[in-house]
Parts: C-alpha cells; structure tokens; sequence
DNA sequence: TGACACCAAGTGTGATCACACATAACACCA
DNA sequence: TGGTGTTATGTGTGATCACACTTGGTGTCA
C-alpha cells in the first residue's frame, strides 16, 4: 500500500523555515536572558549573523515584535523592553490569573508519565542549583512550568503565558544569581510537585501563585535599587 | 525658537504604512463577522483585492497569525479559525480571568469623562438594537468593552484580550440576531454602568462576568445546535 | 475499473533591488 | 556661539522575481 515504506529506516527531514528556525533560535535566548534589555537588533544585523536574506529574519523579528517580546525603539529599530517596576507589576497580575487557570485545568488532565516527567525537571532544575549552571536552572525551571501549563490542554492559554515569560525573560537571569531566591524556589516547587501528586487543586494553585509572587518580589527588589544609582538611564 | 511652528494650521499627515493598514482593515472586518469562519486568505488574493504587492499583506495576515485570529489550514493557507466547543469554553476562561483583572485595575482609574464616554457607549449599543443594525450593536459592544479595559492603563492585558475578542468575533454576528440575547445584554450592561458610577468593582466586576457568561452560553447552544445537522464538515 | 504518472494552477518562501525616512556628524554663516 | 543646511550611513518598507511544494484534474496503461 504505501510504497514509501519500502525505503525503510530513513530520517524524517526538518521542514522548519528559515523564518521558523530564526523565530525559535532568537526566541530561545531572550527567554534565558542572552540579550541586554535595551539591546537593539536589526534586521541587516541579525540577517548577516545567521548568513541569510532579511527576509526570513524580518518575519520572525516581526513576530516577536507581536507577542510583545520585543519593541519597536528609537528609529523604529526593534529592542529588548526594559521593565518598569509598572509593567512588571501588570505581568505579574496577568500570570497569577492565567497560569491559576492553566494550574486549575492541568490538575486533573496529569497522568503518572506526567508527573514522572515533571519530577525529572524539579530534579534538573535542583542539580543545576548545586553546579552554579544558571543556563539550566532557567531552561529547567520554564520546562518545569511548561510541562505544568501544557497538560491543561488549551493552547490559547499556553502561547498568552508563553508571551508572558517572553517579556520578564530577559530579567529572570538577574533573579537567579541570588541563592536566597533559589533556595526558596526550590521549597515551593516541592510543594507543587507534592500538590500535584495529591491532585490537590487549591495547593497546587498557591504554590504557582506563591512562586510568582516571590519571583515578582524579588525582580521588583532587583529593579527599585537599581533605579536609585541608575536613573540616568 | 520652533521655526516649523510659524507655518501654522498645517495638519499632521498619515504615516501608517501599507501593512497597518491592510492589517487593521482585516482585523476590523475579522472582528465584526465580516468573513465566514473555514474562508481562506491568500497573500495574493488579498493583495489583488487593496491593489498592493503581496509584501504588505503578508505581514499584515501573519501578524494576524501570531495573534491567533488567522491559523494555518489546509496547504499552509491561512483561513478564519472554526469555534468548537472546547476553544470556547478555554476562551470563555480566559476572558473572565483576564477582563474580571482589567475592570479591577479600570474602576479605580476611570474620571468623570470616562464614564460619559461610556454612557455614550452604552447609548449607542441601545439605539442599534432598536434600529436593527447588527453592524453598528457589534461596533458599539466592542467601544463599550474596550473603553473600561483601556482605563486600566495595562497594554499587555489589552492586547491579550483583544486577542480574545479577535478570536470570537467571526461568531458574535450569529448571537446577535437573537433579540433576547440582546436585550439580556442590555440589562447586564446597565448594570455594569450603574457599578462603575458607583465606583463598586465588586459589583462591575460581576457584571463583567455575567456578560461573558451570557454570551458563551449563547454561542455553546448555537453551536451545538449547529453540530447535530452539520456533523458532516 | 483502478492505480499510476504527468501536467497545470495556485500557494508560501526567500532573495534581491530600489526607495523614503531618521539620525548623527560636520561644515557653514549670521 | 548657536542655529542651519548638507551629507553619509543605517534603517524599515515595499516591489519584483525565482523557486519548491501542494493540490486537483487528466491521460495512460495494466
């Protein structure tokens, strides 16, 4: 029947456009923080790193422009957003009631690979605590929240609080280095893991609840003394 | 000092370009129901029908792409997103968690002259129902809507739940060929207007909540109503 | 009759070029 | 010295072309 088949054992190729793989490649490092908030990226620029036309780079700089993970600057250039303590603050409100929501719905959505999988990346996110490796810590930790959001089933929900992360990701770096911060991330996760495996709705809402409260305290911390000797800017 | 100023009178001119333009003319007619959900867009049929290179346009759709108000269909052509009941009700959550946010943080914020402004709002949508001009109740509903969340002073959860609304709009012109729905709808909205004259978010907040409740469950009974004798599509 | 190959039309993707605009630096003059 | 015109550079925007791919129709052969 179907003749493909014959041919056995070949690799399935990628079929991402170029446009796709720059959106991704970009999109990764803001998210782990790579760029300076304020840093401007040009279409030729970036076009010219990556050895493509801008055409591909255009699509996906616009892209990012609309998912609010960068903005349009001083030339109409794109930049990195910089966060007042005013747009973290509605960031933050704005995750409290849409990650509650995907928490809410993913509870009872969770398998036992589910929880398996997610025990996996409390457990990365933890040795990457022990080893200093801040790059792991925050792929660890989003892939933590991820795999949390993506049982819940509803992809409007999870690209809105991807778009979400997209903004404060430049930041989250700054957060990290401090181990209080960890440490203290590193309890309340252990209680959402265990919320979790007692499918336990309310628990598992604070503590995504709580967690983000003490990610925005800490980041609002962060950006308030940092305004004192730096309001030149 | 500003030379430019002694030229007086003269009228500041349009710099949108080609792709806003295309875009929030799509948008528009997206958002009122001007097209069939499963209709397909082409860069070049658009491009054919505004008289435009396909350039412009592809940006335009693909920024209404990212926005979820376009989605990938058949061979990569972009059509107008079907409403199941699933996408519904993950909506229908979405816009209580978010629009109960932005009447909380818009009500404290609102003058005087808001509230004018969206009494005139609210006049408007009364006066299109009784004139039986859908367009026009759907232009109003939008402004009476957009008008508190813009008080909130949050960009970030405005686009979010314009993005929402961008999803839902190819269905609302079905709902609102029901009189009753409508005349609901009018009462909530009073409602909503006497609670953000009394500064009272609990009960705006409330109101908000009734109005997207009312309308999902309108929309939920039109569509499964629908599904029986059309399972076939 | 059914499976297969072929062809034509339509599609998105990407490259390349031309253009308008913004900015900053510099020379110029009152 | 301070305002003004000029120019060079870099930017996004848009047009045009070439290409790969999908799809639907048609012809062909077993």
């Amino acid at each position: 029947m179907h003749r493909a088949a014959e041919a056995g054992g070949l690799e399935a190729v990628s079929k991402a456009t170029l446009q796709e793989q720059i959106y991704f490649q970009l999109r990764n490092r803001i998210m782990s923080g790579f760029f300076q908030p304020g840093q401007a990226l040009s279409t030729r620029s970036v076009a010219e790193a990556v050895g493509v036309s801008v055409m591909p780079v255009r699509d996906a700089l616009r892209r990012l422009e609309v998912e609010n993970a960068l903005v349009v600057g001083h030339n109409r250039m794109l930049v990195v957003p910089k966060l007042d303590v005013q747009t973290l603050m509605e960031i933050s409100e704005m995750r409290v009631a849409l990650e509650s929501l995907a928490v809410e719905r993913a509870v009872p959505a969770m398998g036992e690979t589910d929880l398996q999988r997610l025990y996996e990346h409390f457990s990365a996110t933890s040795e990457s605590i022990v080893s200093d490796d801040i790059d792991g810590y925050l792929r660890a930790n989003w892939a933590f929240h991820n795999h949390i959001y993506r049982c819940a089933g509803a992809p409007l929900l999870l690209s809105a609080i991807e778009s979400l992360w997209l903004r404060m990701g430049p930041y989250f770096r700054l957060t990290a280095a401090d181990h209080q911060h960890l440490d203290n991330a590193m309890l309340i996760h252990h209680d959402i893991v265990g919320a979790l495996e007692r499918y336990d709705v309310i628990a598992a809402r604070d503590g995504i609840i709580a967690d983000i409260s003490a990610a925005t305290g800490d980041l609002k911390d962060w950006l308030t003394s940092r305004d004192g000797h730096e309001a030149a800017e």
